[in-house]
Formats: structure tokens, C-alpha cells, sequence
DNA sequence: CTGAAAGCGCTTACAG
DNA sequence: CTGAAAGCGCTTACAG
């Protein structure tokens, strides 16, 4: 590899002066005398030069880089995030590094230590469904590097800010809907694991049946493993060939939904008239299926940039050694009712 | 900020050892005693030492990070093509440095000016719309940096590998497959810009047309500048309204696809008996809407890992100063047939 | 207005 | 088997 990258002392050693003044005039120190400013800036472009940003950051201790876990890139919600989080982070002059933690403990934890070994200057991570201990966030926040949690997070963690939706009222808000539009059997496809959105959605349908004096049937809750279409269909079928059968749907997520319809269909099972359907998440392709999805809206854009905002918040707090107040940022939901349920 | 970070010269002042010994003993070279690297690992994890990549990287010339830039990360193509090249970065001990050029041409040299200057040590990209100039890319090749295109390319950009899709064949069978049926207005919706894998797609339009002597009607394509459910829906509209109407729809992609399939749904036209549509990509969702939508396949996480593949390969060679042969990987595309056209 | 020098935290050729 | 020393490419306090 021969690289032969401009660096520095190439541009100094050319203009007979010092690596000192040439770094110097390209950051526009006003102690630099106009005409040697130029003639750097000039040198600089006509080599192309392209500062070291390795060397630079280890010199000042910041790499204006932000390091980012997600569980899953093929997800809507979160491709919404990570499109909210690069748009702020690029605003105020800083990188993404992403990594996937594939809903995989192990590789979070691995993760996280390479961003700590890059040096990251904050944190934006939104844990995996089985992840349970917080060690290898504490590694972050324990060396002074601030870490903001977005949407799947753990009340277990203290001392850092988190940016969530409303889980709970929105799963309320629709299993209600479907009551009151007259579901008596209302199952739930539930998402996996212990993620504390998922069992706050969970929550949310529990406490609405509960309200009603409806009896919880634990046939009619069924916890879909991954978020597929497929799932959703085979879940629908489960439901249409229990006894008392069902006539209202709350699933986790849209695309369990939509598969759910699908599912139902495949069984002549009309929708909204036999069985109503409201998902959560409220993305595009609700708006595609025959009858039109309703569904909570979970604002994942909106949510990235509120997440990333913070960090870059505290990141400059930290720097500036001031205090760092952290906070915990709510996003509401919306029910968003269509042809798969009726408003009430 | 005080970051209190251990670094290798407290480890080594504690055990009263050298830099030298304690960094080899981490590195497991050969020539340190046993005891040596059992008591330097010992206190590593203890103090839970991460190594500073910043350091290493300056020193050894190598990031072990890929730059990646990319046109949109709300797409599900390209959210599978990042998902397989994160996965086969990571599985090479890789990290990757994430940039979404938005489809803005001074954004994607921005991006490369910045990855440069991070140094990566290969660069993925995926060209901008309205991108006509590649000297930001050739900064890399120059720099010995290698880059590997993929999807979004052009034929102008030599020395240098590519992985692409066989667009031209895809939309050749997919029209072919409509006139077949016995389609005669065939309308295209057309992806913006010059764009070379839309253009190839237009291509295979307008030559199934030809090669089965059907005339180009210039009302029946449409180019659309974001792939939308509503521009697709409104592009139906708009030629539902033409007086020689429209029964045959070729989509640039599947959101457009569907899109028109509601557009025509809302004007009581029925699919695919008086129109069939047929689009392009191949999601997921096309089997949630009803009916089926027909498409062309286009294996995103098939390219983000052959793409990730002969990158690590060029990287590898270049270190090792070996030549490099640039290879151009085409992946097949498919015709899926499902119930918004008719199988022939 | 400019330069010499130290230092960020690693790695490794060289010496012993 | 281990250490002293140089160097990766920047930045900046200090001196002039």
C-alpha cells in the first residue's frame, strides 16, 4: 500500500516555511498574515490535500464521530432513526459509524467496545431484545462519553437520557378503539424477548382489557419471534382455527399486521367486518394494502433527530466540563385509524 | 471532558514493565513469557483497557474501517445492501463509517472528502441521481484507496470494480412478459435523473417495445423524482386520464408499483385484467398488497456482500502491493410473476 | 507574524 | 525475553 497521501509537512516543505504556520493558515488563525494564508490555501488545493483526521483527532482528543447501535437496518422504524441521526450529526459537523447488533447480545457488547476503541465522542444505542446487562454502556458513560438510549431501552439504566415513544398509551389507545368499536375476542401479536417497548405495548393491551372487563384469553397472545411478513399470516391462521375464534387484532409492529391480514384473507375472513386490524408503527405501506392499515404512528425520524440532538448536547457539556443534566424525552403516539378498523 | 481512559503506559508503569512488553503481550507475539502476558491480560481486563484505534491506526497506516456512501437509507434495497455489508465488514474486522448522500451531488463530495480524510481503508458508494463528475472518487484511486461501486454507477468511471445489477434484462423480460400477455399501451414509470441503472431500465423498455413492434407512446412514460406511494398513485391517475388509456404498467420500482396499483384501484380500473403491472425490486411487501404485485428481483444483500467482499480482496492486495484486477460483477435478475399479471 | 518542540497513544525495528 | 527510541501526522503553548 503506497499511499501517497499529502500531509502537512509535504505543503510546508515546498513553501519553506513551518508545518506549524501551514496548519495554522488553513484553520484561519488570525495571526497568520494574509498572504501566507493563501498561499497555503492555494498549495493545499492544488495538491488536494486532505488533513489526517487520525492525527488530528488523537492530538485534540475528540474525533467528531458518533457511534451508533441499532438492532436491525431493514426496518423501516429504524431506517427512519438512522436517517434523523446522520441528517442532525452532519449538520453540526460530525460522522456516523453504525453498527448492527442483529438483535445479537454478544455482538452489541463487541460493539461497543470497538466504538470505545474508536474513540467515539458519544453514543446513540437502542439495545437488542435479549440484552440484559449494561456493562459495556457503563464502559462508555464511566469514561466521560455520553450516550443517548433511542426507543428500545431498560429502566435499569440511570444517569443517561433516552429518547422513547409512548408505547404504552398508543397499544392503549388502540386495543381501546377496537373495543369500543365492539372486539370482544382482541388478540396480540406480541414482539420477542424482555425489550421494554415491546412489554410496554403489551402493557398497554393488558390494562385496556382490563378497563373494559374483558377477559385476557392467553390463546389470543402470541409472541412472533422476528417480524415477517409470514409470521404474520401464519399467526392469523393459529387465531381463525381457535374455538372461539377472534374478532380484533393488535399487532407490534405493521408488518406482522399486514402479514396478519393477508393471513385472515387467505381464511375468507373479512376485514374489517369479521376481524379488525390495527398495527404500530404507521409506516408508508400501510397506506398500500387493501383495506388501508390503521396504526399508531411512531415517529422514528423525529426520533433520531431528538436522540442525536441531545447527545451532540451533551457532548459539547462534557467537553466544556460542564454539568450534564440528562433527560428523558417522550415522543407521543398517534392512532391513525383506516379500512382495517373503524373510528369510533 | 476528562476522559479517564486507560492506556497502555498505565498498564505497563503498574506492572513495572515497558510499553513495548505490555503491547506485545496484548498482541500475543510469541517471544513474551507466559507469565509476562498472563499478568499484562490479567490487569487489562481489569482496568477494562481499550486499546486507542486513533493511535494504532496513525501508526500502522490502516483503519480497518470502510467508508460507505450511499444515496438513501429509507429504501429498503439499500437498507438490505448496507445489512450485507456491515455483516461481511464485521466478519473481516471491519467497522463502517455510514454516509447518506440524500441524492445531493455536494453532499457525496463532502462525504468523500471526510472519508478520505478518516482515512478508510476502502470506499463502497452508490452514485447520487444527478452526480456527472467523479473527481471525488478518483482522490481515492489516486490515493491508492480502493473503491468498489455498486448499483449506482457509470460506465465513465474505469479502474475500478463494480458490482451491478442486469437492470436492462430485468425490465426487457418484465415488459416482454406484458406484451406477451397481450398488453398494447405499456406505460412507464421512469426513475429521475441519468441515473445509469434507471437508464438501463428505460432501455429494456423501450427495446421489448421495439423488438415486438409496438409503437413508443411518449404519454405513457412518466418520470417520476421520488420513488412514492403517491407519486405512483397520481402517475396512475394521470394516465387512467389519457383518451388511448393504458393497460400495461412497467414500474422503475416497487413502490411505485403499488402506488399505482392504488391509483388505479381508486379509478375503478381493475388489475391486472384491465391493466397488469409489473415492478421493480421485488420487496417484501409485494406480497402483502392485493393482488400480488409482479416484479423483477434485485438482490441488495447479495450485492452489499459481493461488492464488501472484493473491496476487503482490493484492500488486501494493495497492502500487500500486489496488482489489482478490477472486476465488474453483474447479478442476475429475475422475473417473479404473481397476481397483478398474468403468468405467459 | 512565525518557528521549534513537545505530545496525543500506539507499534516495531533494533539492540541487548 | 525485554526495553529504549523513533515515528505515524497533526496541534498548540511558548518563545521570539
Amino acid at each position: 500500500m503506497h499511499k501517497k497521501q499529502i500531509k502537512l509537512s509535504d505543503l510546508a516543505e515546498e513553501l519553506g516555511i513551518s508545518t506549524a504556520t501551514v496548519s495554522r493558515a488553513l484553520k484561519n488563525y488570525p495571526d497568520i498574515s494574509a498572504e501566507t494564508k493563501q498561499k497555503v490555501i492555494a498549495l493545499a488545493n492544488k495538491w488536494n490535500y486532505r488533513p489526517n483526521s487520525l492525527a488530528a483527532s488523537l492530538r485534540n482528543k475528540e474525533t467528531h464521530i458518533i457511534g451508533v447501535i441499532i438492532p436491525e437496518v431493514v426496518n423501516h422504524f429504524f431506517a427512519k432513526v438512522i436517517k434523523g441521526i446522520m441528517e442532525v450529526a452532519y449538520d453540526a459537523g460530525y460522522r456516523v459509524m453504525l453498527c448492527q447488533s442483529n438483535e445479537d447480545y454478544d455482538k452489541e457488547v463487541d460493539d461497543a467496545h470497538a466504538l470505545l476503541s474508536s474513540r467515539v465522542d458519544g453514543l446513540l444505542a437502542s439495545l437488542a431484545n435479549h440484552t440484559r446487562t449494561f456493562e459495556h454502556f457503563y464502559d462508555f458513560m464511566d469514561s466521560g462519553t455520553p450516550v443517548v438510549f433511542f426507543d428500545k431501552t431498560s429502566p435499569e439504566i440511570k444517569d443517561c437520557s433516552k429518547v422513547i415513544i409512548d408505547d404504552y398509551s398508543g397499544a392503549y389507545q388502540a386495543v381501546e378503539s377496537l373495543i369500543q368499536q365492539g372486539c370482544k375476542r382482541i388478540a396480540h401479536l406480541q414482539g420477542p424477548g424482555n425489550a421494554h417497548t415491546f412489554q410496554n405495548r403489551l402493557r398497554g393491551y393488558l390494562t385496556a382489557l382490563k378497563d373494559y372487563q374483558l377477559p385476557v384469553d392467553p390463546d389470543l397472545i402470541i409472541e412472533c419471534p422476528e417480524f415477517t411478513l409470514n409470521r404474520g399470516r401464519l399467526s392469523a391462521h393459529q387465531l381463525v382455527a381457535l374455538p372461539k375464534g377472534v374478532d380484533g387484532l393488535f399487532a407490534v409492529t405493521d408488518l406482522l399486521a399486514i402479514g396478519a391480514m393477508k393471513g385472515f384473507r387467505e381464511k375468507g375472513i373479512q376485514v374489517p367486518e369479521e376481524v379488525a386490524i390495527i398495527g404500530f408503527s404507521n409506516w408508508e405501506m400501510v397506506e398500500a394494502v387493501f383495506p388501508p392499515l390503521s396504526s399508531v404512528s411512531q415517529p422514528g425520524y423525529e426520533m433520531g433527530r431528538q436522540a442525536t440532538q441531545i447527545l451532540l448536547k451533551e457532548i459539547k457539556a462534557s467537553k466544556n466540563e460542564e454539568d450534564i443534566t440528562h433527560e428523558t424525552v417522550t415522543l407521543a403516539t398517534e392512532l391513525v385509524v383506516r379500512g382495517s378498523s373503524k373510528s369510533v
